[in-house]
DNA sequence: CGTTTTTGTGCTAACGTTCGCTCAATTTAG
DNA sequence: CTAAATTGAGCGAACGTTAGCACAAAAACG
């Protein structure tokens, strides 16, 4: 690799000078930047960041934390987040966690390693300790879900819309409703919390062998819509409240053959194009994937410009709201 | 931050020592290592990977240069790249091009600059001479388009794929086939080869005026449907040759209410959990992403090792096979 | 017991870039 | 016409890590 070394040999200048002319310095003349500048093209020189990064420079690069990429709402967030953070000379190291607390780890410690100049991450149920420590020492945002010793966050209205969901069903009649779920991440909780809660205030029992907790993934989802159609008095209406595990159970209630919203009504969880042309309809929460990785993007390069750690005393909390979109899959009883 | 410096200090011993220590070199004895790791988890030591980068090591980073994260298709090349690679200790650092020449020229650069072992990229229609010359510099892998004056490359069976589309469509009886795609990129252009191809092989004449040529994106795929079904003397049938063009063109269809497969059968392109649940279904050519992608990767990890640089001398062109999965949406005229 | 080998550690240079300091040459001011 | 200011460029140190060389102490060998 072609180095200032190379371009100060060829043209009889010292290493300083010709670094000053690659970075405009004010005291170089205009006739010697330019050849500097001429030379490096023809030599195809590429500054070596390694070595800025080593003098106390930022590196300039910003890590992600995503449980899988695939996921169009982690997709959106990395695309969103990488055009925020571009606009101002920054780049992304994406980072695939599996939600695995392990390669969480690693990759925490890979970005720390490279000196990013902060990160963005979907934490994992229950980070390492180490993990939590080596996060401290960068500027860093945690997206959707909140582990409460971290920084800023910026997450959605949970609560209030699996309450919205609920009380939708309510309204409609249903009183055997089913939620499929987990307890395994904060938002999981917070979720189940807004499903009994809304339960409680319209004064109907929930019932336990109508709660299908599990791991957020399309498996999940199919084998509990299948469980709980096959109970003894199966469910008028379901709550599915993760994007993978909505998918899940969409695909089962198709090959099941199961008449949506006459034999049980739904309610999903996320949005993509699939859900307006499944069955009559999917009724669901619409996630505000593109606002949230938006204003995240702002605030992380403000938090990465101001040099804000750890969310030091007061953590920023954004909450933005999700929206019941209501298609043709939830109808009275 | 905390370097082995602070370590050495805090032990009374040199940074060789402490930096043996630290990479398990045998002659550093176990009493030693043991006293160095303990104060470096202690002082919550994270190895700089900027000095050792400069020392010659490897950056660990693998470039993925990608047009969009949010399409299914890169974010599964994404996902799939980044498993391969990060089981050999790489990372990802994700670029989004837009499929705009100068922003994948200044991609590119950081890439470079930052040291990359390799970049993986879909390349834009046109790369800059400046591009191509940076990525000739480092191992490099182009995936699904093909730019000739580039090392190895990872595609699809695009004539073959069209080739059996547009078959279908014939030997359903149809003689009116509307074609909508682009020219823009390679795959493009092969694409339209074959459906050239396969309509002179079967004696049919292409009308020009049922051939739509335009970017490859959701808009222009709905418009060029409306465009098609104005006309005087409407396709019977209608091939679109992209995901997103595909995913604007279902959706047009289905807001002007238009009969599938009665009105017009549709081959579309790409697969996504709504192509089964739209309409009748959708017949459509199914990318081989997760294979295409892995193999990408495994050929990366072995390009990077053997410093394989600008597919030297014949570079390595991989066809990965597409099927077509017939559905409700085509049927004879 | 002396010699060779092994073991454990330190010194120093190097990687590529940046930046403070120095200094000569040139220009401007008094 | 001399003194001061400005311009243009070089020297050398520093960033954190690694690795070759050196060297003392300990161990193994004859």
């Amino acid at each position: 690799m072609i180095t200032i070394k190379h371009i100060a040999e060829r043209l009889n200048l010292s290493v300083s000078t010709v670094g000053r002319a690659l970075t405009d310095h004010p005291r170089i003349s205009r006739e010697t930047k330019d050849r500097v500048r001429e030379v490096a093209d023809e030599l195809g020189y590429v500054a070596n960041r390694a070595a800025r990064v080593m003098r106390g420079g930022s590196s300039h690069l910003v890590g992600l934390l995503v449980p899988d990429i695939r996921s169009t709402f982690y997709s959106m967030v990395a695309q969103m987040l990488s055009k925020c953070v571009e606009a101002d000379g920054f780049h992304l190291a994406l980072s695939i966690t599996d939600d695995d607390r392990d390669t969480e780890m690693q990759q925490v410690r890979e970005l720390v390693s490279a000196r990013v100049a902060g990160i963005v991450l979907i934490p994992s149920a229950n980070p390492r300790r180490e993990t939590i420590a080596m996060l401290r020492m960068v500027p860093h945002v945690q997206v959707l879900r909140r582990i409460p010793s971290l920084g800023d966050c910026f997450g959605m209205d949970d609560e209030r819309a699996i309450l919205d969901a609920t009380n939708h069903l309510l309204q409609l009649g249903h009183r055997r409703i089913a939620y499929v779920g987990d307890l395994i991440f904060s938002t999981g909780r917070i979720r189940f919390d807004g499903f009994r809660r809304a339960c409680a205030e319209a004064g109907c029992a929930v019932d336990e062998s109508l709660v299908e907790l599990g791991p957020p993934n399309e498996q999940f989802g199919g084998e509990a819509i299948a469980r709980l159609l096959a109970k003894p008095s199966p469910p008028t209406a379901v709550l599915t409240t993760s994007v993978q595990v909505t998918l899940g159970a969409a695909q089962q209630l198709t090959a099941m053959k199961i008449a949506v919203p006459q034999q049980l009504s739904i309610v999903g969880f996320g949005d993509g194009s699939w859900q307006q042309w499944w069955g009559p309809g999917l009724t669901t929460l619409r996630l505000p994937a593109e606002e949230l990785a938006t204003s995240c993007g702002l605030w992380f390069l403000h938090a990465v410009r101001t040099e804000r750690l750890a969310g030091e005393k007061d953590p920023h909390v954004a909450i933005s709201p999700m929206t019941l979109i209501k298609r043709g899959s939830t109808a009275s009883v």
